[in-house]
DNA sequence: CTGAAAGCGCTAACAG
DNA sequence: CTGTTAGCGCTTTCAG
């Protein structure tokens, strides 16, 4: 047997220790301010590193350390501002933990799984987001014991759990909108495509019903503007036509509003319209809203499996943490009366 | 000497071999479909390995292998919707590429130039974003060899470099006001902060002098959309008051906008606003401003990128690309005549 | 086709 | 305080 002589180009640890004329275990704990070394070795250590541009490999350390210093988080995409205000949240926290972030977004891929697993061993923990793999892979990766925090979406055996509030903000926007008078109803989104939309339109259906007011059945719907407008334009062709459109989220509500200015109809004298999420663009259309702490859901998840990981080995306690969101009353769905 | 017994707790591939009968080297082949097994051994190590819920720890692949399989990118924030963008083509690009995605944001950190250097480590190759780190780290991770793509940031060395097209376009906006007729200008924006706020200015500023008009000295701002406001609130106090503000970007031109609207001036019978980046919101305040492939800069970064591992040992072209740019015209800049 | 064993770069006992 | 050395989990010669 021989060496094998990859053709790695990387300065090893061994280049610097006998640069140093030292051993590779002195430079390991010169490198790391270890107390065992005197201020003069390491300062000869430290030269020679960076004589060097020496960094140490990660691979190396991490193996050896058993530990990868990284953290995963999977969502189904990342697009529109929603995704990567979470993203940035968890990326704060995690960077304040000394951790490096991984991420990935399945956007429905067929190999997702796969690549969801592959992120599963190069982390020390992770959190999937919403609808991204399913189930059977959730559950396949706790069973190997990684950490792991569920965030938007249902829980998956004893998994912990961060989601916003959906239902009783949900009752609360029905109950506003049927405070204005209106009786018919639409509702856009898909409540099977993500937990989230499902819990939107919960809420709104038992907000709905407690007032006797009839519930309307979800209009399927892409997360996107402009499958909104068309959603909406079809609804708009309705006789007779809804009163008001509750949207899953706020990109649609804008592709709605689109839609009625296209229809020629005066939003909200002809017909009302409600987003979810209080985008900035939301804010310019005044689009009524709910607010969501997205910052601060990522921020929580990533606290969440911070945990987890350091309380190995893992004591999966099935917590489920729900974030407060907040109704955003605009012009959108109707005129409001001061004072 | 004694084993050190780390609380590893993953399942390794000696536990798969002793459970198929084989060896680890088979069960490495068997398990990436080398020819060198046969389908028979193949089976039973795929049956172990289920068995188990094996899956190869990537630590000990790479350190083999000699590579990460993974790519970083670098950037000075994500907030706001310009970021997520071009970190959403990268990483669809680098999925499709087969690799993993590792992300920073130093949003101006103490400790940013030490978290770069350690994404170094833990990479086949990366891009760095406009300004999030120093010249000198650049430079020291360029001299080892690593691949490396700057992004919307001037070339250091002989360092690939990916950006959109800032000058002609700020030209271009700079005749097309001129052709409104105003005279007295202002930038709202930090040319300091941001090299694409740089060349922005100094396309506006071209123009202008061209066409024999004042050149404004910016007014540094943060990208805010609050700071914006705040900004254009001191300049609408000016008297004279500029004819119109031209933002470094849409967040800024919005919060003129609100800066505006509270002064009770008309946009832009009063005052005209132009922004940059054509964000959603842009379009639902009627916002005159430049929009720029976001996505196809993150996602050419990327394939920048993997030519450079590819062709290892890197051969550094000190490549240029610039990617197109296009003004789009609303009504915040003054009132276009159809036809 | 399969197995034995040599590393990949680093950390951490252990023995000076 | 410092050096020696045994792994960490995997891939890959090299021999059979």
């Amino acid at each position: 047997m021989k060496a094998l002589s990859k053709p790695r180009e990387g300065v090893t640890i061994y280049e610097v220790a006998k640069r140093a004329g030292v051993s590779i275990a002195t430079v390991s704990r010169a490198l790391r301010d270890s107390e065992l070394v005197t201020p003069q070795t390491r300062e000869r250590v430290r030269a020679a590193a960076a004589e060097l541009n020496f960094t140490p490999s990660r691979l190396g350390r991490s193996l050896a350390e058993g530990r990868h210093a990284a953290n995963g988080i999977v969502f189904p995409d990342l697009v529109g501002p929603y995704y990567a205000e979470v993203v940035l949240g968890y990326e704060q926290v995690a960077a304040e933990l000394g951790r490096s972030v991984l991420i990935r977004a399945t956007h429905g891929r067929a190999d997702a799984d796969a690549q969801v697993l592959e992120m599963a061993a190069r982390v020390d923990g992770m959190v999937i987001m919403g609808r991204s793999v399913a189930d059977d892979v959730v559950a396949r990766i706790a069973a190997t014991g990684l950490p792991l925090v569920l965030l938007s979406r249902d829980p998956v055996s004893d998994v912990d759990t961060v989601r916003p509030e959906n239902d009783t903000t949900a009752r609360e926007l029905a109950r506003h909108l049927v405070g204005h008078g209106y009786r018919r109803f639409a509702f856009l989104g898909d409540p099977a495509a993500a937990p989230d939309v499902a819990g939107r339109y919960a809420g709104l259906a038992a907000g709905l019903k407690e007032a006797g007011v009839r519930v309307p059945d979800p209009v399927p719907c892409a997360f996107e503007l402009e499958a909104g407008r068309s959603a909406a334009a079809g609804l708009l062709a309705c006789r007779p036509r809804p009163r008001v459109i509750v949207c899953a989220n706020d990109e649609l509500a804008l592709g709605a509003l689109t839609a009625a200015g296209e229809a020629g109809l005066r939003v909200p004298q002809d017909v009302a319209v409600t987003g979810w999420d209080d985008l900035m663009a939301a804010r310019f259309a005044g689009l009524t809203t709910v607010r969501q702490p997205m910052r601060e859901l990522g921020a929580t998840a990533a606290r969440r499996l911070h945990e987890q990981i350091e309380a190995r080995p893992a004591k999966r306690t099935g917590r489920q943490e729900t974030l407060p969101t907040e109704l955003v009353l605009r012009t959108s769905c109707g005129t409001h009366t001061m004072g």
